[in-house]
DNA sequence: TTTTGCGTAAACATATTGTTAAGATGGAAC
DNA sequence: GTTCCATCTTAACAATATGTTTACGCAAAA
């Protein structure tokens, strides 16, 4: 199977589950990384940036509610996929689970056809939020990368100008008022005169070399459909 | 079978198994070294520095069990796999054989296909850890080696350097806030000024020579793709 | 015609980062 | 213990990108 460029780390005290685990997973075209215990999962996340983290609630060294905890406070961590391992029938760590921010759960013993099917369905579920990339025409715009690609060429904007086109992307068509932008964009605490936006709108403008944004005189901007 | 690039020393009194194993393994795409007994095996050892060593318990001029401690107790042995064959149920050379380190037993008469598979796990459950490196573009990053090879040139980094290094490199592409960074590399507890990152930054710059990390002002930086 | 709202360019102000050097720290060698 | 060394951190200042305002022009609506 082709390399799906996605990275798994399975954390469990015992050497046979991540034998099978890991395997079965390596089989699938995923890269995976294994940790023995809490603490070191913890490590192996931080250093690797895993996509799925698999974490066997009872561990030594912190279990998997805690790491799951832990991790889950820190913004990198927010999208990464948790799923738990569990005994068969564990009402309460299900419930728990979901507390702390787990995304799906595995039951021992661990079925290879069950465990795949899952990691991928989460994989395909998460596609679409994950890349956080809204396409408009020809225009992608990634907040993650902080690049806007048009035609395949890359054109840097500044940081109030990437927010302000941004916005409008996000709701294609729809007009947004000037005092929306300004509340959007620069918050209600700050104040700045009229003529900013019309200046940002006009460098990305410049900058985009298309003009994708149409000006409601009166009201505000939109973007093109 | 295409070549793994891992060797392999097989040490046994008897010819015939010597050539059952060597020619299973061979033809699984490994290298084999054989030995005759005990000495002849740690001499060899220290010639080819196998990945994986097999010890017949039972030899000649010191037998496995001296030949795997005498070799455990040198540096360069710790992470070389070794496997012991043993006679059908000796209980006696399990247990003082994990003690003297060994990774797994293989009981005679020699089945080809638990040989095969019980190597090629071994090797499968080590390569993990080994193949931690990222590889964006020109510039190798080795965690294991703590090493950043560029253009095959071997460039040295401080710790913290590097890990900032390590951590762009997880996401090519990605932006990483400064806050972002912080809590990964310095974590919540420590406290450092903004300026900190920056001369970090530039010394990495300094020290790769190529302009491979881009700033994203007032948002954070991130690695060129 | 007058008014209103927006476009444009340049000037200005500010925030953010780059750079350098100098202490602070801690570990290794002696 | 002392000395040495590399690394880390901070502070001060320079450089730059970015954000904002100003001033003026234009066009369409009233």
């Amino acid at each position: 199977m082709e390399p799906k460029g996605k990275k798994i780390l399975i954390a469990d005290d015992e050497p046979d589950i991540l034998e099978i685990l890991s395997y079965n997973l390596t089989r699938e075209g995923y890269e995976t990384i294994t940790a023995k215990d809490g603490e070191d999962a913890i490590q192996k996340a931080r250093l690797y940036k895993p996509d799925l983290i698999m974490l066997d609630v009872m561990m030594p060294n912190k279990n998997g509610m805690e790491v799951c905890k832990l991790l889950r406070t820190q913004p990198v961590y927010q999208d990464t996929l948790i799923i738990f391992l569990t005994a068969l029938s564990d009402e309460t760590s299900h419930i728990k689970g979901l507390e702390y921010g787990a995304d799906d759960f595995i039951s021992k013993p661990v079925s290879p056809k069950i465990l795949v099917s899952k990691v991928n369905a989460l994989f395909r579920r998460i596609q679409k939020p994950d890349d956080k990339t809204i396409q408009t025409g020809s225009i992608i715009i990634d907040p993650v990368k902080f690049v806007v690609t048009i035609n395949g060429q890359d054109i840097v904007l500044a940081k109030k100008e990437f927010e302000l086109l941004h916005l409008l992307a996000t709701k294609p068509g729809r007009v947004f008022l000037r005092n929306e932008i300004l509340s959007q964009i620069w918050g209600t605490e700050v104040i700045v005169g009229d003529r900013t936006i019309d200046v940002h709108i006009r460098k990305i403008r410049q900058k985009l070399g298309i003009d994708c944004i149409t000006t409601v005189k009166g009201v505000g901007y939109k973007m093109v459909v």
